[in-house]
DNA sequence: AGCACGCCGACT
DNA sequence: GTCGGCGTGCTC
């Protein structure tokens, strides 16, 4: 037998992979990249994944040691999975290892056998009862058998039969214990279709002409226009073409009723892969996919890793949202990947938004993506009436300016809801002293403790950390410390106030701890009459209000100075979100925006002229400064306890880099890639850590792509600061 | 990332 | 005299 070893990818931060010898007496053939490998790793146990066998190791023979296991024989990820994670963890400059641990859930993670994932079945074996079968349940189970002879353990359960009885039938030869993958549950009262309006129709007309082949779609309809039916019937008829359809939504938008609404309109196994379930249940969603029991996967994020045999549409609902783009260790975006995957795929992706991010709408502009519109509201809904409310040098009642109650007392009073939008929790995100100026800060970040008062505590929520509430103020012993400023939670309290009849219902992390939770919420809110809403953005995303007829955007003017660059267009997006939360079809809603700035250029334009007409002057304005989308970016943060070391390690990459794009253009006057930087960030201390980060601007992505190479490359060999943490963020969405 | 080895300060 | 701090270097 010939000499190789197998090349093994270890989940490890570490860019190389790793050469182990074969167990004994198993042959080259046994290994297929793909397959899962338990291994010694210094003195760690670790999995690793199979990326492939040779002849030859650079590594000396005494060094090389045996894998310890072979964990599976049919590979895990087949050629095309461990293609695209190649390209994440050269696109990202990231481990192979971490990539492919991304793209199989935990329990495969940990070593555990796909069979897993199966439930118990049972099964009738046609054989006459070998001893006689007494009583009622016994009786009842012979004739569920002989009218279906394969029920899944769960069923029988649920109809009251125990495993003592399945085991006494069982005992006397009628039926057999197996397993498989249970599927998906069928719904089986089919809704009826909706009627599409001509856009719709048209809509549809040319995204099904797509079916077969790759091409980027970007779907831009206003909120109302019925994206979600045009999606629909494009799935439907990717499943009648034998196709699964990928469905991708932001993490928050995984609704009850979006869930509904998919499982009631097709007859085929839906599955879901989101961030509520247990690890047993992501193997099974994950299983159900990739072995093609289910036709349709809905999931957030990280569910575009999941492996589909038979994919034919890649959907990307609200892609403009943050979620689809990891913040922390692999920092990729779902979006981008979703749309390497379908063009390796050959096949079509449906980027749907109101709101589409400024780098969709140039690619469709541009003609890159296929730029298709709805601009009607389906069936006879108005658009909401947006207006901004001046409050410079009115005084306000709760936060509120007197216009604004009373518009607000008038929808009450015809049974309607008001949809109050403040995007900060707590009571106050201020505690200060009245008489000597100091401010309750946290030790931790460079940031005040909001003041909570139920329970009663200061909390920073940039890392979390809880503390009680000083009587007096400890820098001057005066009494005078109180909140300053709203939250979510002194709003609530004041309208308790203001409307004593009408219930407030208050909706932020606080009061709505899990999805589940959430889900109760909004049945109580479908069920009352008039009432407040008071929420964070957690009320923007997913869910519709059908009674809310008023929307008031209390703090506007936060989002409209922020200090990135992006964020205008997120505040845009939001302000429209919000706003598409009021009407229905018979009665529009109207949304009341306070703001100091009632002149505000952008924001009147986006309210005069909506957000494509402000989409369109951003993106001019991304032109004249060479802002992505007409620049590439990447962002090296490093975080560090001391603050010298953590901008001198920014200094030298930049020194590096600098050297580097010297050298490979010893004679341009301008490099191909441009560095700002380092900067501190925009809250230099958080959680004990002082952050900073160094900017990459270059016109054409290959040039920032190999700066970075050797810039990871640079610092992973880099000596010195070992106390320095680093990460390289590509297309990062926020700079802060 | 772990986990060793290794060389200097305050404890039994 | 040891326990233990974390600097640095390696893992097929």
């Amino acid at each position: 037998m010939s000499f190789f070893v197998v090349e093994t990818a270890l989940p490890l931060p570490l860019r190389r992979v790793f050469d182990y010898l074969p167990l004994a007496d198993e042959p080259e053939s046994a290994y297929r990249p793909g397959q899962r490998v338990r291994v010694e790793f210094g003195r760690q146990l670790l999995m690793g994944i199979v990326t492939g066998t040779r002849q030859h190791s650079e590594v000396p023979q005494n060094k090389l040691r045996p894998l310890l296991e072979r964990l599976d024989d049919e590979p895990l990820i087949d050629d095309n999975g461990l293609a695209l994670c190649r390209w994440l963890a050269d696109y990202y400059h990231h481990s192979l290892g971490e990539v492919l641990e991304h793209m199989i859930p935990t329990m495969l993670r940990r070593g555990c056998a796909l069979s897993e994932a199966d439930e118990l079945v049972w099964q009738a074996t046609g054989n006459e009862p070998a001893s006689p079968l007494r009583g009622a349940k016994q009786q009842a189970l012979l004739q569920l058998f002989s009218d279906q002879p394969r029920w899944p353990h769960s069923a029988l359960t649920a109809q009251g039969f125990s495993l003592a009885q399945l085991r006494r039938l069982q005992d006397a030869g009628v039926i057999s214990e197996s397993q498989q993958l249970p599927l998906p549950p069928l719904m089986l009262e089919r809704q009826q279709f909706h009627t599409l309006n001509p856009q719709q129709q048209s809509a549809l007309k040319t995204l099904s002409a797509e079916l077969g082949h790759f091409r980027a779609c970007l779907l831009e309809g206003v909120t109302g226009s019925g994206k979600t039916e045009v999606y629909l019937r494009l799935i439907e008829e990717a499943i009648q073409q034998g196709k699964q359809a990928l469905v991708l939504v932001p993490e928050i938008g995984l609704t009850p009723q979006t869930v509904r609404r998919f499982q009631a309109r097709f007859s085929v196994p839906v599955a879901l892969l989101h961030s509520g379930l247990n690890d047993r249940e992501r193997l099974q969603g994950w299983r159900q996919a990739r072995e093609g029991g289910a036709r349709i996967l809905i999931g957030t994020r990280s569910a575009v890793f999941t492996p589909l045999p038979d994919l034919g549409l890649i959907i990307i609902d609200e892609e403009h949202d943050g979620s689809f783009k990891q913040q922390d260790g692999l920092r990729y975006s779902a979006r981008d990947f979703a749309l390497v995957r379908a063009h390796k795929a050959g096949v079509p992706i449906v980027l749907g938004s109101a709101t589409p991010s400024l780098e969709t709408l140039h690619n469709a502009l541009s003609g890159k993506y296929l730029h298709v519109k709805l601009t009607q509201r389906a069936g006879n809904a108005r658009p909401p009436g947006m207006k901004l409310h001046s409050i410079l040098h009115q005084s306000l009642t709760a936060g509120f300016a007197q216009p604004v109650l009373a518009k607000m007392q008038q929808h009450l009073d015809n049974n309607k809801q008001v949809l109050v939008f403040i995007n900060r929790r707590g009571f106050a995100p201020l505690l200060a002293c009245r008489d000597c100026g100091w401010m309750a800060e946290c030790r931790r970040c460079d940031a005040r403790m909001t003041l909570h008062r139920m329970p009663p505590h200061l909390h920073c929520h940039h890392c979390d950390f809880q503390q009680g509430i000083p009587a007096i103020c400890p820098q001057c012993g005066g009494s005078h410390v109180e909140g300053i400023g709203q939250g979510t939670e002194r709003i609530e309290e004041q309208l308790a106030g203001l409307f004593p009849a009408t219930t407030i219902r208050r909706v932020d992390r606080d009061t709505v701890r899990n999805k589940q939770a959430f889900d109760e919420l909004y049945d109580d809110i479908h069920d009352d009459g008039s009432c407040i809403l008071v929420g964070t953005q957690m009320l923007a995303k997913g869910h519709h209000f059908p009674d809310v007829t008023m929307v008031v955007i209390l703090d506007a003017d936060a989002g409209l100075f922020s200090s990135d660059f992006r964020g205008m267009e997120h505040s845009a997006q939001l302000i429209c979100q919000v706003a598409g939360r009021a009407g229905r079809e018979d009665s529009p809603g109207e949304v009341w925006i306070q703001t100091l700035y009632a002149d505000h250029p952008q924001l009147n334009l986006l309210l005069d002229s909506g957000y494509h007409a402000l989409a369109l002057s951003l993106l001019q304005e991304r032109q004249h400064q060479i802002l992505p989308p007409y620049s590439h970016m990447a962002l090296l943060r490093s975080e560090c306890e001391d603050r010298i070391q953590a901008q001198q390690l920014l200094q030298e990459a930049r020194a590096f880099m600098q050297n580097w794009l010297h050298q490979q253009h010893p004679n341009s006057r301008q490099a191909p890639v441009t560095l700002l930087g380092p900067f501190p960030a925009i809250m230099e201390r958080r959680a004990g850590r002082f952050r900073f980060q160094l900017q990459l601007y270059a016109n054409e992505r290959k040039a920032l792509h190999q700066l970075a190479h050797v810039l990871v490359q640079f610092l992973e060999s880099h000596k010195g600061l070992h106390k320095v943490r680093w990460n390289l963020d590509i297309d990062p969405i926020d700079t802060l």
